[in-house]
DNA sequence: GACCAGAACTTGACAGTGTCAAGATTGAGG
DNA sequence: CCTCAATCTTGACACTGTCAAGTTCTGGTC
């Protein structure tokens, strides 16, 4: 047992990794104050001397999520040779992948329970931070000379698809083809979805046409 | 007060009318069984006498809000004479209106509490019907002889599009420009992203129509 | 090496939650 | 009119997040 000290040494770590753990294990639901003291075996009121609050501790995992979510995103470098709309759609696949292998963490993350997340700063950054990953791609997969204000249109656009894919997936409203494992199924999803939107980015790649469509 | 009778007469309607009201009025967190009890004016216990659960209760509200979601994408039929590609994208901006509009309601409805949403037919009903029009939409503005797996891709591309367009938007993750009023702000992203994934949409269309199908 | 300020942790309490069992109240049908 | 099932209330239980007050340990200072 860890609990051999009084001084845990890093419990504000090991909170996390608990916290980690049970969502890997259980559910969101589950994740609780008490019953995270209990894993980690430390008294329930142990955690707030290093978060000032659930929601603080919540932002600290959501955070870590989305250093994961970043490192599953970048991949593993072997797409270093790929075509730049390929990379992207490697990207993507790699987004649903995470939200369908860590439903509950992916939950956390994007389940709007702070909503004041102004407040964590460490969050914010990492967020901005996978953003800005994808923002790249998108840059890469629509050629650089392009006009700025249309990249944000397109990597938003392409965020949110990905996004709500891996949304609907997670809450079971996109209902899978059964005949292949949930990851295959899954990224056979996004791929279709990425096709349908790419042929729309490499139109924009073509020339910056603005066509007013009021 | 509603009080003066002890048969309420109607309190599984009136539950349901109080959970929105308290969604428009406070936020998800407050809509509480015993703060809706005493919303309502009738004791803690009352609601189980209706719904089974809290997440019954909650089921049922979410089925209300589909109902709200699909009547706002149907429109006011001022879009009758409208192309179809624009009155998808009406649909979409639609879409997003709601959840700006009405934040707390669009979270529980998508906020997967209850995850076991097989075991509320009328809720699973009240999706199937928000999907099915987003998808007769679809159908229209691909041209209607398109090959249906690809329609099926198209029409989950564009929802999982606007879905997270609403859902980024909501959780604050999309920074909205603050010279417009939010819903305007919302309304533009929108109408940006649909402008890519419409390309993507049109060229689907011009297959087909090289294809030589009628 | 002894000491002590303060960090780290525990214990105990409080209000609030969802849920269930048992009793009270009511309206409808025989 | 009277019964009985539906409806509602009351009271309890275990659980939650949060705070205040004590306890235990650690790092730095004389």
């Amino acid at each position: 047992m860890t609990n051999d000290v009084y001084h845990h040494g890093d419990l504000k770590e090991a909170l996390v990794d608990g916290a980690l753990r049970i969502l890997d294990a259980e559910s969101l639901k589950a994740l609780t104050l008490r019953r995270l003291a209990r894993e980690v075996g430390v008294s329930h009121a142990a955690p707030y001397h290093h978060f000032k609050d659930l929601n603080a501790l919540l932002a600290a995992v959501a955070a870590r999520g989305f250093g994961l979510l970043r490192a599953a995103m970048s991949g593993d470098g072997s797409e270093a040779e790929m075509d730049a709309f390929l990379r992207l759609q490697a990207a993507g696949k790699a987004y649903v992948r995470f939200a369908v292998t860590q439903p509950e963490l992916f939950r956390l993350m994007f389940g709007g329970r702070w909503r004041d997340s102004s407040g964590f700063p460490e969050l914010r950054e990492e967020e901005r931070l996978a953003f800005a990953a994808l923002e790249e791609m998108i840059e890469g997969a629509t050629g650089a000379s392009e006009a700025p204000s249309e990249i944000g249109s397109a990597a938003r656009a392409a965020w949110a698809m990905v996004h709500g894919i891996a949304m609907l997936i997670v809450d079971a409203r996109i209902t899978l083809p059964q005949d292949k494992g949930l990851i295959e199924s899954a990224e056979q999803i996004t791929q279709e979805a990425m096709g349908v939107l790419g042929k729309g980015l490499r139109s924009l790649q073509r020339a910056s046409l603005q066509r007013g469509e009021s």
